[in-house]
Parts: structure tokens; C-alpha cells; sequence
DNA sequence: TACAATTTTCAGAAATTTCTGAAAGTTAAG
DNA sequence: CTTAACTTTCAGAAATTTCTGAAAATTGTA
């Protein structure tokens, strides 16, 4: 299968892209492929279209599966195994944005609590503990943040996406609405530092 | 310079996610330690704390200037350059958060808009095309949504992080409190395929 | 200017990750 | 059971990334 060029530069692309998002180039490309791909592909085609060996597409395909990110079919009077990216665009990015939350968040935080268990012994360790409390905090809220985004559907994610500064505005609504949130010194903006 | 199986640990865990937020090991120990060291430390310190060579530090040292997560200090009679980690937690946070949205997000943005200028010449191009307007809108949104946030203050984000399953209300709230985004069919829910 | 303290650079070494392809494993059909 | 079609595995090769350390560059002081 012959990719048209663009084709071939939305693959590429995704492939340098796909490292940071946590596998490898020929992974990211393999996804890119199956994304954009008029119907499923079977792994002779994908080592064919990407120009890579077949063992690799076969390991390449089993992270994806780790991944949920493809589903497999099969086509009647046909032995081999034929795949597509599972879902919509919208289901993709909520499965790889969970799955990272997954694989970095989670074990940060169940490290960190760990060390959070310890008493510090002296000045330094006070300090240290201190700042690790501060990560811990953070990166919890984060991590509750998106779950909550992760839960939402596409309608109400749209919505929130879309709201850009009337996300200020909202905020001030809500804090009315419930009178919940502390009411503020007005505006302590330059209070960070170091 | 010792540390203490406490700031080991996390100073190693960092190191090992650190390449998934963009950075290497090495540098992602660093930013670590200049984060939990109570005040700052020079290149050799670092070196030694690490167990790593004075050039890995120095050019480690520059790109967490890149990045804008650290800052340089002197101190007086001592010509060694001294670091600290920039600002606040959330501070770092933020930046991380802004470089990285800058570093990917943008690039593939600016690709898929080069993209879908040319015109399609068959189906299979047609169908592309459109999977490749999909990921764009989508990515697109995400980037505006991340926008928004990191112009949000630290006590804004707080609130909206905080605000979990009242997320889906206040969006309720807000769509019968300004009348805006499409009214919907209702209940789309089961449309998404896994 | 001279010099000592310090930082930066970068070629090659070391470490790590990814890829290949042949062999082993699996499965459906007859 | 046997065979052919297909998939997976994995040891070693290849590619890529990271690290070292000595030399070069920079900087502040006198």
C-alpha cells in the first residue's frame, strides 16, 4: 500500500510526536496509520505502508492493545488479523489521556505518599518533606482534576473547552452560586516567590 | 553533598518520569533536587550529589534555563553560578504545562493546518482528510482550553480542580445562565463505540 | 594585560532503546 | 493428526540518546 504524501507526513509526524506520548516512533505511526486508514489494515500491510519487519509490527501492535488503543476484526474467509483505531478521535485522546494518568500520575503519588510516612530527622529532611508535601497536594489534585474530565462526555467536554475566559466568570458564578470557597484578600497576585 | 534515602528516592523516581514531561534522567534529577534542597546549590554540588560529570551538569543546567524552571543566584565572594528551582510549585507546574503545550502541541497544530490545505485527489484521501479535520479541531480546542488555564491564577485553579463532580452541574448552570452551546438531541451517550 | 576561577563545548565512549528476521508457537481446516 | 497460514518471540544488530572529561572559552580581579 502506497501512502499519498499526505498521508505519509501526518504518519511522520505523529511518529516524532508519538514519544512523548508515550511509545515509540514506529508505535506512533502504526497508530497514525490506522487513524486516518479508510478501514482496518492487517499487520502485513502496516510493516509494508511503514516499511518496518513484521516482528516489529507484531510488538508494536500488542502496546497498542495494551493501550486500548485499536480493535481487532476479522474478515470473513480471511485467517489474518485486521485492525482499526478503536473509536472515535474524541474516545482516542480520552483513552491515552486516562492511560498516562494511569501510568505517571498514579505511581508518583503512591510513591510520594510513601515518603510522606517517614519523620524527617533533621532540618533538611523538614524542609524536603515540606516540599514533597507541597508536589503531593498538587499533583492529587491533578490527578482528581482528570478523573473528573476523564468522566465527563464529549457534549460537556466541548463545553468546558470551549468556555475559554467566561471560565473566569463561571468561577465567580459558582463561588456566588454556593458561597462555598474562601472570599479572597482581593488580589494576591505577586505573593509566589521562591 | 549527602542525601537522605528520603530525597533519593524522590530525586531517582523524578529522574525515571522525568522523560515523560520532555527531559532526560539526568536532568530530571537535577530539577528534582534543586526542588527539594533547602537553598541553592552549584554545578559542582550537583555533580557530586548526582554522581554525574561536570559537563552533564553544565549543559543539564541549560536546558532547565530553556525550559525556565530554574533560576541562577550568587552569592557574594563566591564566583560559582548557584541555582534554585523557579518560583512556587505551582509555578513549575504551570510551566511545565505552558513549555510543553509550546514544544507539541503547536508544531502539530501548525503541521495539520499545512495539511488540509491541499485538496483531496480520491476517497482514500477524502476519508484522511477528514480524520486529519477531526484531530485538528480536537487538538486545536485542547489548546485553547490549556490557554485558558495557564492564564488562570493559582487560587482560580485551585477552585476549578476542587470543584470534581460539580463540574457537571456548574456547566448545566452555566448553559441555562447564558443560553449558549447547542440545545442537543438529549442523550448521545451510547454512540461512541470502545 | 595576565591569570586563576569557572563554565561551556564537543568528540568519542557508554548506555539504552528500537528493530530485524529466523525460529518457535498457535490455530483453523481438512 | 497434519498441514499450511498466520502470529509471536527474542537474541543479537543497528540506531539513538546520554554521558564523560579534557580542551577551549569566558569572566572577574588585580
Amino acid at each position: 500500500m502506497k501512502l499519498s504524501s499526505q498521508a505519509q507526513a501526518f504518519v511522520l509526524h505523529f511518529g516524532e510526536m508519538g514519544s512523548r506520548w508515550g511509545f515509540n516512533r514506529t508505535v506512533g505511526q502504526m497508530f497514525a496509520l490506522l487513524t486516518i486508514n479508510n478501514g482496518p489494515m492487517n499487520a502485513d500491510q502496516l510493516a509494508e505502508a511503514l516499511k518496518i519487519s513484521r516482528g516489529n509490527v507484531s510488538m508494536g501492535l500488542k502496546e497498542l492493545q495494551a493501550w486500548r488503543l485499536i480493535e481487532l476484526h476479522h474478515q470473513p474467509g480471511d485467517r489474518k488479523d485486521y485492525f482499526t483505531a478503536a473509536g472515535s478521535i474524541w474516545d482516542l485522546a480520552r483513552t491515552v489521556f486516562e492511560e498516562r494518568r494511569k501510568r505517571e500520575l498514579d505511581p508518583t503519588l503512591t510513591l510520594l505518599r510513601q515518603l510522606l510516612l517517614t519523620e524527617p530527622r533533621d532540618e533538611q529532611e523538614t524542609v524536603a518533606q515540606k516540599k514533597i508535601q507541597e508536589v503531593y497536594s498538587l499533583l492529587e489534585m491533578l490527578d482528581q482534576f482528570a478523573n473528573t474530565l476523564s468522566k465527563l462526555d464529549e457534549k460537556d467536554l466541548l463545553k468546558l473547552m470551549k468556555l475559554g475566559s467566561g471560565l473566569n466568570k463561571l468561577l465567580d458564578l459558582k463561588a456566588k452560586a454556593t458561597g462555598s470557597v474562601s472570599k479572597g484578600s482581593g488580589s494576591k497576585k505577586g505573593t509566589s516567590r521562591t
